[in-house]
DNA sequence: TGAACATATGATTATATGTTCATGTGTTCA
DNA sequence: TGAACACATGAACATATAATCATATGTTCA
């Protein structure tokens, strides 16, 4: 009786386990959720983000507000981009960044709530 | 007067570089929050995360619902652990844990928005 | 106390990722 | 048209990280 509860085989609570298995996200909407939150999880992207939070940028003006190099920035802004986490207009030979979404702004939030302990 | 504004100097538009300079994240708060979000990159994490999301669980249940080794839920509750995303409390042999706060709730749900385009 | 069990951890290895350097692309304007 | 400029990209290298295997720790109960 006890055993068919054992954790190897069944997990210890058969209930739990049942409702993950039944609930749980799909393969390929976890791997979308993980890469989405991956592209937040680097520092220079975090200090780019920010940067747009506050003011719609072109590249350079990211690049000298942040001390970073031109081509650092760019790298980071194609992977924020291909992520949909930035969108982009272009007039001229200028390049315009901003956050993509109010999901994306949400998120920066949360996160900086998260480590403020509020 | 056209140069003063050159890109690689000073950007080419002055008040939002000064803006940015002036209300940047610090270098310590940019790390913790990078750090944050890149526990949230990673399939395997966004997989307990969500588990722990739907109920509380012990590390045997995880691995059992999940189909993962014992070790690697163990290394990545860990991982969760040290960033405060989850939090556990004993019972005997066995380790409960749950998402540490709101915030992270928040950010999963706010994920989860943004990669079905709500 | 010692066997059984749930969980944690150290070491290793394979892979992923960020930066730099060099160069390419596309636009403007004289 | 061609020089100047803003931005993008490819290759290479150094570092970070996730899974596995083996083993350790801590708890329960007979």
């Amino acid at each position: 009786m006890e055993n068919e509860e054992s954790c190897s085989t069944h997990g210890l609570h058969t209930k739990s386990v049942e409702n993950v298995r039944k609930k749980m996200l799909d393969n390929e909407s976890t791997k979308e959720l993980s890469m989405f939150f991956k592209v937040f999880g680097d520092a220079t992207r975090i200090k780019i983000m920010y940067a747009l939070y506050l003011n719609e940028m072109c590249v350079c003006d990211i690049a000298v507000a942040l001390d970073l190099s031109q081509s650092a920035v760019s790298h980071q802004l194609r992977t924020l981009k291909t992520s949909r986490l930035v969108k982009y207009r272009r007039t001229g030979k200028v390049v315009y960044y901003s956050l993509d979404d109010e999901h994306v702004i949400k998120v920066l939030e949360q996160g900086i709530s998260h480590i403020k302990h509020d």
